[in-house]
RNA sequence: GCCGAUGUGGCGAAAUGGCAGACGCAACGGACUUAAAAUCCGUUGGGCUUAACGGCCCGUGCCGGUUCGAGUCCGGCCAUCGGUACCA
């Protein structure tokens, strides 16, 4: 941009200030026992989330977060707290390797360099973080933990007893590796023979890589995978009390994905040509179990389904479908990700040939496969219901299996609860189609809706083929045509079913969970090596002594055609002694940002990963009471509830983007937890309050990025209005939470208000020099300029507890406007505007 | 499909259930200037009315409800954005 003219010399003042800062360490936090720490004030820790310094620099996006945090920074610095405010970098990664890979610069370099980019950057912008506790996940002297961590993760167990993470000696049954909560496992990765590389499922966008395009296909390899799934439970219950907006608590929740239900045995019945007939008894007896979270619609189980990969399917198949399965499989196996998602709409399956029993109603029922069903889920076995289940009810008009109605749509409330068919026999189940008189009675009448009680016995033409539009009715009613259950509310059904699966040995209850564990492993160079060695195909822990294990010094960083990771051509690195060599595989990029906020808290120490009174002070969750002992609490608007309800005290607080909802959070608590559990951490959570802001869109409303050219580099908009400007005109954008679209006309307006503020209290004479305003004078302000000044501290105190600093910053505003046109300025009233940015 | 968020001037946005549009941008008019920039002052949701001061009506995505009173609360839709995708 061209020399233009500034409105004041912000050019001469920013600079000057910001390395004051850094000559008087202004902004240096005092660990406990340290010089200068003051244990009477309360400490307060306000945590941005690292960026991953890549090549391109911040763009105007970052520091959103970043300014929001600064602000709350200087606010409780100013009301008396020690405040931990720190910045480091998460600069392990792919982009990195990458750039190596093409240019063959070492990532080390460029990590390096963006790194110091960045630094430049965020310094020139004017935030007060304590730089003397940066850290950054590719050093050394960091990585040592993030590897003693995995170690600790290694040579520990879940207890179902305590349900908690105990050191693995604890341990009392005979195989340990099959209980640690990190393990070895053959599963299937996204490998995108294109590249040559496993993908993470991050990286993999409908079935294609996100780089380059080429399709990835599933494929079993070794790997590390982080038992995360035993912490299920804790890691939804221990969310419900933390300051969090609802959405992102949500979505974790809905991530882990609890449901509760039951798990039913079927048997296999049998079938005269069963192929082995040495083993025909044995298959007699075999049951196929299945997951449901509907045991009140066993009744209505017509066929089942197992997943084509499932590990009964080769033993229950008759020879005479021996090929069709076969081919079926190899079909599907065939498929890509995509094309299985695609295919989605429209059910495929194939007959095994084979029967099982309905263990309800005692009829044979036929047993398929089909790709809707999936291994992972459950037992990757289902009971087909098709009256109930929008996906069967699709399975079985394709293949014309039958449908039975086992529940009624129930008006709301009328439900009858007793009267249950308890003691019936379960074999004269089927033929009595009757819809118990309880029910009827307690049935509003509504004759124009067709489902009702008297059509009941008729419903079950309603799925015809022909009637396209008859949904399966899946919401809760009342169970008819189950003799063990009718006439009883789903809710009761349910329990009742559930209950006389367990007496009769046929099932049990059971929590089942979305959520998967989580590969640990990268086939990458530009990551943590793990501390692990194999001997004799098991594999053990390298002594902490030997942290940090550096990864090999290589040219050659390229994956490799067959998955083998890049670290296997470090001959010399790879043999650790005779006998045993070192892992290959290294940590994927979520490692390092795991417990980075814990290294903040002690950055130095050598001999701990946090120093425990380091830990124990920043991390404790009680509210630190100002000084003075009353920190505002304000009443807020129910729709800031959020925002209000963490407002509150002095909970700590960790501003970030939504992009990081599920997996940095969830690993972050679940590594959180398992450390507290071995008893290195004080608190079973990290992040008692959590903000996420909105993304900044281009000038053009689109998202900002290279494509578009609408990114926008904040030393540009401070090279024109200086970091004062571009801050404040980030918080007066609008809400923190919001998405908003990027205006340089604002960042003007917002740079004349600045401007109207130095010279309330500066003039320009002839000579272009800056001196103080003779407007200035020492005079009480007048009752309507008390009036202004009164409301304005009001505000802004309020609305920076709130995180509404749009609003903070309009009032302010105001104030200027009430004393740009009065011919003499009160000094005190200009001290107090002094509360600034 | 499902889940979540959002919907207010030309634009970014304000508004404990109580005067909708604070504050800023843009636009227009004026002052200063030879001129411009900068700065300062004024106007700015729509419509009707008055010579004028002023007055009146309509307006917060759509339809309905609760209330003395609704942008705000409740019910039902619509649109946009984001997440998710056969999880039994």
């Amino acid at each position: 941009m061209s020399e233009r003219r500034k409105p004041y010399p912000f050019d001469a003042i920013e600079p000057k200030w910001q390395s004051l800062w850094d000559e008087r360490r202004l902004f240096h936090a005092p660990n406990p026992g340290e010089p200068g720490f003051d244990p009477a004030r309360p400490k307060y820790y306000v945590l941005d989330m690292f960026p991953y310094p890549s090549g391109a620099g911040l763009h105007v996006g970052h520091p959103e977060g970043y300014t929001a945090t600064d602000i709350i920074a200087r606010y409780k610095r100013f009301r008396g707290f020690n405040v931990l405010h720190p910045m480091g970098w998460d600069a392990f990664g792919l982009p990195a390797e990458q750039y190596a890979i093409r240019t063959g610069q070492h990532p080390e370099i460029t990590t390096h360099e963006n790194i110091a980019r960045f630094k430049t950057q965020l310094k020139r912008i004017g935030f007060s973080y304590d730089w003397e506790r940066e850290i950054t996940t590719t050093d050394p002297t960091y990585f040592r933990w993030t590897q003693w961590i995995f170690l600790q993760i290694y040579n520990s167990w879940f207890n179902p007893d305590t349900r908690r993470a105990e050191p693995i000696s604890s341990y009392t049954g005979d195989d340990s590796d099959s209980v640690r909560l990190a393990y070895v496992a053959e599963v299937p990765v996204n490998w995108c023979p294109e590249l040559g590389t496993v993908l993470a499922n991050e990286e993999v966008i409908d079935g294609k890589s996100e780089v380059g395009g080429f399709p990835v296909v599933r494929r079993p390899m070794r790997q590390w995978m982080l038992r995360i799934t035993a912490f299920a439970e804790r890691l939804i219950d221990e969310l419900e009390p933390l300051a969090w907006p609802e959405g992102i608590k949500l979505l974790q929740r809905n991530w882990i994905g609890k449901s509760e239900g039951a798990e039913v045995q079927f048997p296999l019945a049998q079938v005269p040509d069963l192929p082995w007939a040495a083993t025909r008894e044995l298959e007699a007896r075999a049951t196929i179990t299945v997951f449901t979270t509907r045991p009140d619609t066993l009744y209505g189980a017509t066929y089942m389904v197992l997943a084509p990969e499932h590990p009964l399917v080769d033993r229950l198949t008759t020879n005479e479908k021996r090929d069709a399965v076969a081919d079926y499989r190899a079909q599907v196996s065939a498929k890509s990700d995509l094309e299985r998602t695609d295919l989605a709409k429209d059910k495929s399956g194939v007959f095994t040939g084979a029967y099982a029993i309905n263990p309800a109603s005692e009829e044979r029922i036929p047993v398929w496969i089909a790709d809707y069903v999936l291994m992972g889920y459950g037992t990757g076995a289902i009971m087909g219901v098709p009256a109930h289940d929008e996906r069967d009810l699709e399975f079985a008009r394709r293949y014309g299996l039958r449908i039975q109605e086992v529940v009624l749509p129930a008006a709301p409330g009328s439900a009858p609860v007793s009267g249950a068919g308890f003691g019936v026999s379960p074999k004269q189940a089927f033929p009595k189609v009757e819809v118990p008189d309880k029910v009827r009675e307690g049935e509003t009448p509504a004759p124009e809706t067709g489902a009702l009680p008297g059509s009941a016995p008729s419903a079950v033409l309603n799925y015809g083929d022909t009637a396209g539009h008859a949904e399966a009715f899946i919401d809760d009613g009342v169970a008819i045509n189950s003799p063990l259950i009718d006439g009883l509310t789903t809710s009761e059904a349910k329990r009742r079913m559930t209950d006389w699966l367990e007496e009769q040995g046929l099932g049990r209850r059971t929590i089942n969970y979305k959520l998967r564990d989580w590969l640990f492993s990268r086939q990458r160079y530009w990551g943590e090596p793990f501390p692990i060695v194999w001997r004799d195909g098991k594999h053990e822990a390298i002594p902490d002594s030997e942290l940090p294990l550096l990864p090999p010094p290589l040219h050659d960083f390229k994956p490799t055609a067959t998955g083998e990771p890049p670290l296997a051509r470090a001959k010399e690195w790879v043999r650790y002694s005779d006998q045993a060599t070192r892992e290959l595989n290294t940590m994927p990029q979520w490692a390092g940002s795991c417990w980075y906020y814990l290294r903040y808290c002690d950055p130095e120490n050598s001999s701990r990963f946090v120093g425990q009174e380091a830990e124990r002070y920043w991390m404790s969750v009680e509210a630190g009471a100002s000084p003075a002992g009353r920190e505002p609490t304000l009443p807020r608007s129910p729709k800031a509830a959020d925002t209000a309800a963490a407002t509150l005290g002095g909970v700590d607080l960790y501003v970030g983007g939504t992009e990081h909802a599920v997996l940095h959070l969830l690993y972050a608590r679940f590594w959180h937890k398992m450390l507290f559990d071995l008893g290195h951490l004080s608190t079973s959570e990290p992040f008692q309050r959590l903000v996420n802001q909105g993304i900044i869109l281009g000038e053009d409303g689109r998202k900002m990025s290279k494509r578009w050219g609408n990114v926008i580099d904040p030393l540009d908009v401070i090279a024109d209005y200086g970091a004062d400007a571009f801050r404040c005109y980030e918080m007066f954008m609008g809400p923190l939470e919001q998405m908003k679209p990027w205006s340089m006309n604002g960042v003007e307006g917002v740079s004349r208000f600045l401007a109207r503020v130095w010279r309330l209290l500066m003039e320009e004479n002839q000579a272009g020099e800056w001196a103080l305003s003779p407007t200035l004078a020492e005079i009480p302000p007048d009752k309507p300029q008390l009036k202004v000044i009164h409301a304005t501290i009001k505000k802004v105190s309020e609305d920076i507890e709130a995180l509404s600093f749009n609003t903070a910053i309009a009032q302010m505003m105001i104030f200027v406007n009430a004393f740009t046109t009065t011919a003499s300025r009160p000094v005190a009233a200009m001290r107090t505007l002094l509360l600034l940015l």
